[in-house]
DNA sequence: GGCTAAGCGAGACGGTACGTCTGGTCTTGAT
DNA sequence: ATCAAGACCAGACGTACCGTCTCGCTTAGCC
């Protein structure tokens, strides 16, 4: 949304330049209130009254209060979405490092309100649930899966398991800790994860 | 809540006998209503109206419009919870029974939409989230550990592994799948689930 | 309508008493509002945050702004429509009379306000029109005529005209001056203009 | 405003003339609007829209809604304001075929339209409505007096009446009729109208 | 024939108010 | 005495327009 103006700025002036300021304020104004007082409790008019726009403006280019959390979440956490995972050649050592960085993601407390937002949404709002699938968590994924296929190669893990479900049994368990507060999420859970996961996938 | 009228009705004429009525309405109108439009178009009033019921008499029993939800779950859910699991005396068979029978609640669209429902109010509301863990998650946890621990007694689970991974293991990944919709969710997913989980546990 | 539960507040409650202390607000907020910022900057809201009141209380009890205007209007003049009038014997001196009163009312601020309000929105909404000319314009005619009838049987006034027509030319003139404000309105003119219209009139 | 372009056109192409193509549309289009939505909910949005116009080219030249629909009241009606009244010799005659014109006007659905938004803004818009007076009621009003001098100068009319009191027993009753629409106004009505009100006004 | 200033269409902008909907509380009458 | 019914205050919803403010694009006259 933010990067096609990229290959434009050389020569034409964004059409919605003007825009530009408006959205910023309204991204802003919603990531502040959506720390302040939660998502439920997150109003539009709030918003708009926050970052000095009309309501109208953000219907504008939004079409929800979701849309508009959305765009919080991404800026967030979007930039490293797809990243390539670190290849040190040591594949539970990657692996960790990785799962460590998600966890304290998920224990700072702005990313943890934003996420759960956006989790409730994913809920409600099966477009949405699309969107965030495609935008995030595939693309994490595949990143991990890709890293993966790099320790297969490096016969550090068996060839024969389905990545996929390697990867959700890397993420759920961490997922399912946070989403339900069962227990704290902690560096020791994610190593402790890492090697319980890859104790049995060895080749 | 619900039980506490049945010592009583043998003595005395119920001075909660006629609520009883109401709350049944209730409860039952919420669980149409949920399945109609959904948790997030759900509203007081519409249950009132379709339980021909004031809408103080809701407030009157249930806080919120979650607690309403809550009362739907624990009736469709809430019998099986803590049950214990059966004890064939093979592990990884008596898992899949339970993982599939999981599965198919979760592929059920009357429970998909409540636990939904759910799911995302355990996101805004931490109190909720606190019930919904000592009567639902952690029972069920506890029920899969206990018949671990008969699979560790018969030889059939390494006995240095954190129980509650292995149950995170297990729900984590059904768990991730289904809220994200990243993927189907087949009894065939479950086999595999378990098979891998255990592959590298075994003692 | 505002006295009625006094005489009753012993014995019967009024079915709509909760609602008197509400709409006595809210008309009392409007004809405050009316009188400071006019009709044209007059809005529902305004009146809500003034009377203490949800804007659905308003809209429940009246279907739009000029309606309430309405309910001012006829308190502030419903009262005396369709009273009979003096009848001292000298037609001239009462229909004077009459005028002067009219007059008095056109010159002061608060009524001349109202009434302008009134006058624009009956242009607009032909059913508003009616509920005015029902309950206003046609009582006051009906009184100027039976005292014309009067002064008929008295000698004082031809018969052969139609007393329509007369009450026109008594209200028309006045009327014209006040709407267009092409001079200003005196009780010398009222004389001059019951003169006038009686000159040619007489049996 | 539109005849500012005449002394130029002769030498220099006028800077204005591309604004008189917008200026003829957006009048053109208020006055279709006008006539199908009525005054109230016409909006400045709506007629730039009609006319293909920027909303900034009629604030250019216009400051407000009415201005622009005076600008329409003027195009309908404002070609015979003050033009002279008829003289046959008869002053009766002439005045009843004056009115009788006045009533076809109020009795065409557009031109009733149109009158009516006007009355309703002069009622909110003092400086409009001494705009309305100076422009239109006031020069008809002194064509209609000339007329009545002639009649005084050829003895149909006594000499000791106020002229403008004999304009408004003219007007002010068809208006009032018409405003309040309490009843149709007819040629009959005018006839009648006139010769009531010179019956007492012979010398 | 190119340059520049203005007028122009389009429509985004910050706002206000609309009329509706729902939340949670309070009141009333019937049973 | 409890309930259904629904009025109450409050305030967010998403929409419609307001009047102002850019934006590029004509389109004239003027060099």
């Amino acid at each position: 949304m933010a990067d096609n103006t990229d290959e434009q700025s050389r020569r034409a002036p964004d059409p919605r330049r003007r825009s530009q300021r408006a959205q910023n304020a309204i991204v802003d104004a919603a990531e502040e209130l959506l720390g302040e007082v939660g998502y439920s409790r997150l109003t539009m008019e709030a918003i708009a009254a926050r970052a000095r726009v009309g309501k109208q403006t953000i219907y504008r280019w939004w079409p929800s209060k979701a849309a508009v959390v959305f765009e919080v979440f991404t800026r967030l956490t979007g930039a490293e979405a797809g990243q390539p995972l670190p290849d040190t050649g040591d594949l539970a050592a990657d692996l960790k490092t990785v799962l460590r960085a998600t966890i304290d993601e998920f224990n700072d407390p702005a990313t943890d309100r934003t996420t759960r937002a956006f989790t409730a949404e994913v809920q409600h709002d099966e477009e949405f649930a699309r969107a965030v699938t495609e935008q995030l968590v595939r693309p994490n994924g595949e990143a991990v899966k890709e890293r993966l296929r790099s320790g297969q190669a490096a016969g550090q893990l068996a060839t024969d398991v389905d990545l996929d479900l390697v990867v959700e049994l890397l993420n759920g368990p961490v997922n399912h800790r946070w989403l339900l507060r069962t227990a704290p999420i902690t560096h020791e859970y994610a190593d402790r994860l890492v090697d319980t996961v890859l104790r049995g996938l060895r080749p």
